[in-house]
DNA sequence: GCTTGACCTTCCAATAATGGGAACCCGCAG
DNA sequence: CTGCGGGTTCCCATTATTGGAAGGTCAAGC
């Protein structure tokens, strides 16, 4: 698949492993360029377009939004970027993913904490309760 | 404030720390009783429902769904609740959790590892880019 | 008694990302 | 001609929460 590859868009979301309806949307929201049309109205998509549907694809497996690969985008098709924004932006979801994390730590302590103290049987008391009801 | 005291959805926003935009919410969709009407037609709360508000905060801030919390509540108030149930609602929930956490710290790892090989400097080459590039 | 401001009401919309489905069009094979 | 496997658009649902508009209500102050 080179360059000048045209395909529709079930093909280009089998290649990219983005699904068509991402596609779509994607194209909806500007985050891809629409793309062109066949004669019969079809979208048509390069292998190009399915290189930078990959690299949406990885982006979004690594847990940046939509808004960050815009910019991810836009630094990877600048050849004079500056290295440096990139790995500040990279730095900056590292810092958000572990703040989540550090959250979800947290709700995982409490309530390991609480279950530990549940007997889990069939009597009514119950320290997770006691617990929620504050 | 014992259990009798009427307040409108402001004040009972107030004290549960659950905003009065939430109390209309959970309302909707059954998650709490429809409040009943002063003559005007303001949502009146007692003590006692601004305890199932905070009850339903704490559990949203331990991270439970609202169907998890429809669960919870219903075990909160049946007396004769086996506490066996609400242990496991809460470890499902801890497992729940524990997944979330490995999938961001995998994307955290992942991260982390092309970042440290990034210069991020002015220079445009970016082992960050490339592995989003595929 | 009237105005003002704080409060309440309902309804509608938006968020982030994705999936599901309906109704309809297109092209090819049997 | 029919059927199937694409494609198209449009709307809806998810999860929990927030925002706002347009309007009714209540208490205080003048």
């Amino acid at each position: 698949m080179d360059m000048t590859t045209s395909m529709n868009i079930g093909e280009a979301a089998r290649h990219s492993g983005v699904s068509a309806k991402m596609i779509r949307h994607y194209e909806e929201i500007g985050l891809i360029p629409k793309a062109s049309r066949s004669y019969s109205n079809y979208r048509t998509y390069s292998g190009k377009d399915v290189h930078t549907l990959r690299f949406i694809r990885q982006a979004r497996s690594l847990g940046f939004s939509i808004k960050q690969i815009e910019q991810l985008l836009g630094l990877w098709r600048n050849q004079r970027r500056p290295s440096g924004k990139v790995k500040a932006l990279a730095l900056a979801h590292i810092a958000e993913l572990d703040a989540r994390i550090s959250e979800l730590e947290a709700m995982k302590r409490t309530l390991g904490a609480l279950a530990a103290h549940c007997h889990g049987d069939d009597r009514p008391e119950c320290p997770i309760l006691d617990r929620l009801a504050g």
